[in-house]
DNA sequence: CTAGGGTTAG
């Protein structure tokens, strides 16, 4: 630019620095803004506006509001969108706490919010799950003499879906003819992923009657919604409905639909959307293979579990610890040990860092192996690893003693439990005083069953028919 | 010539 001899001035830098907001490039946007002094350039509210949003995009809130505070310093006034851009800022970050006190410094700054503020603080509560913090500033905005508009209730009918309160989002979109406010496809979409089944159903048959066009999305949270509900057939049914409406499914849409076909247990269909969606040209994400995985896990489908795992490099799909939790989920549940611990030491070989629900699923593999030195020693590894033992670790270790007849290292574990800061549960109990009865020590089962009720702990069928097994046992030996 | 808010899947 200096050579073309001109001179860039304000707008100039303004218009860079929503150009590097634009790419997602904050640290560039900032390096422009600290470049203006030395260019003797004056930057006014637009340019700490546009490089707030930069950082609000970048998930840099500190610094967006670092910005907002550096304002009056260099006696640029902040407006209504500095602010805006601000709260939104916290939105992503799930800062709702800030987002309310940027709202309540507004006044004495003298800016005014506006429907765009309310939206943006309703919105930071929806994602901090403080529905009733978003009800009360939405019925705040009268008195604010700010109107709301679809946006501001869509961000309220969000904030009640987000907690399950289905009731209050259907009243809200109910509210929206009264207040003058039309409902467009983002408000059923809301109001769609806050119902059950069949009232999301009920509200997508409404749309054409409300003019309002169903979309992509529209469809994943009605898919969802089936899937949750158990209705995978209904899942299905509404993927195969979208060609006649021309609404194409994408990545999100199948996905739901493979988790519909997951959570009721059925890995051919599963499989099959999976095999059919380079055809519909729709890009498989580790999602898609995480669901897919998991739909094999829950019929024993170990072998089409870890063909999954091998296609994804191919498809070029990353892999995640979530992913490798799936498969060795999957591997337990087929009895298959060493194919879990396998896959454990792959993980650290790809760098996946292992979790609790890595560790657990491969010390239930263990326990269902039969390999209790096994599992203790994994157990034994967690500590090492960084990796925070809870109670279903405890558990599985164990219940692996208790098949084993480990009657003295399932009270261990027991013992050690208290210790660690874990409380041992009815499942804790009941492996234990299993053990002690394959080990035909009937008073400490019994010494157990009595320890129960000061752990606050509720004995069951169960934990009685075992502490029964073990008295009989002995009862039996006695005899001879 | 430049700045602000809402929806879906593990």
């Amino acid at each position: 630019m200096p050579e073309a001899r001109v001179v860039p001035n304000t707008i100039t830098y303004n218009a860079a620095i929503s150009a590097c907001e634009k790419a997602s490039q904050w640290q560039l946007a900032l390096q422009l803004l600290s470049l203006m002094p030395e260019a003797r350039v004056v930057p006014n509210e637009i340019t700490y506006n546009a490089a707030i949003s930069a950082c609000k995009k970048g998930g840099q809130w500190q610094l967006a509001l670092t910005l907002l505070g550096l304002m009056p310093e260099t006696r640029v006034v902040p407006n209504a969108i500095s602010y805006n851009a601000a709260i939104s800022a916290c939105k992503n970050e799930g800062r709702w706490q800030l987002a309310l006190h940027l709202l309540s410094m507004m006044p004495e700054a003298r800016v005014v919010p506006n429907a765009i503020t309310y939206s943006a603080v309703i919105s930071a509560c929806s994602n901090g799950k403080q529905w009733q913090l978003a009800l009360n500033l939405l019925s705040q905005m009268p008195e604010a003499r700010a109107v709301a508009d679809e946006i501001t209730y869509n961000a309220a009918i969000s904030a009640c879906s987000n907690v399950g309160q289905w009731q209050l989002a259907l009243n809200l979109l109910s509210l929206m003819p009264e207040a003058r406010v039309v409902s467009d496809e983002i408000t059923y979409n809301s109001a769609i992923s806050a119902c059950q089944w069949q009232l999301a159903l009920t509200l997508l048959s409404l749309m054409p009657e409300a003019k309002v066009v169903p979309d992509e999305i529209t469809y994943s949270a009605s898919i969802c919604a089936c899937s949750t509900g158990g209705q995978w057939q209904l899942a299905l049914a509404l993927l195969s409905l979208m060609p006649e409406v021309k609404v194409v499914p994408n990545t999100i849409t199948c996905n739901a639909a493979i988790s519909a076909c997951e959570k009721g247990g059925q890995w051919k269909p599963a499989l099959n959307l999976l095999s059919m969606m380079p055809e519909a040209r729709v890009v498989p994400d580790e999602i898609t293979y995480n669901a897919a995985i998991s739909a094999c896990e829950k019929r024993v489908q170990w072998q089409l579990a870890l063909s999954c795992l091998s296609l994804m490099p191919e498809s070029r799909v990353g892999q995640s610890a979530m992913t490798y939790n799936a498969a060795i989920s999957a591997c337990e549940k087929g009895g298959q040990w060493q194919m879990a611990l396998n896959l454990l030491s792959v993980m650290l070989e790809v760098r996946l860092v292992p979790g609790t629900i890595t560790y657990n699923a491969a010390i239930s593999a263990c326990e269902k192996g039969g390999q209790w030195q096994l599992a203790l020693n994994l157990l034994s590894r967690m500590p090492l690893a960084r990796v925070v033992p809870n109670e279903i670790s405890y558990n599985a270790a164990i219940s692996a003693c208790e098949k084993g007849a480990q009657w003295q290292a399932a009270l261990n574990l027991l013992s050690v439990m208290p210790v660690v800061r874990l409380d041992p549960d009815q499942i804790s109990y009941n492996a234990a005083i299993s053990a002690c009865e394959k080990g035909g020590q009937w008073q400490m089962a019994l010494n157990l069953l009595s320890l129960m009720p000061e752990a606050r702990v509720v004995p069951d069928e169960i934990t009685y028919n075992a502490a029964i097994s073990a008295c009989e046992r002995a009862a039996s030996s006695s005899w001879y």
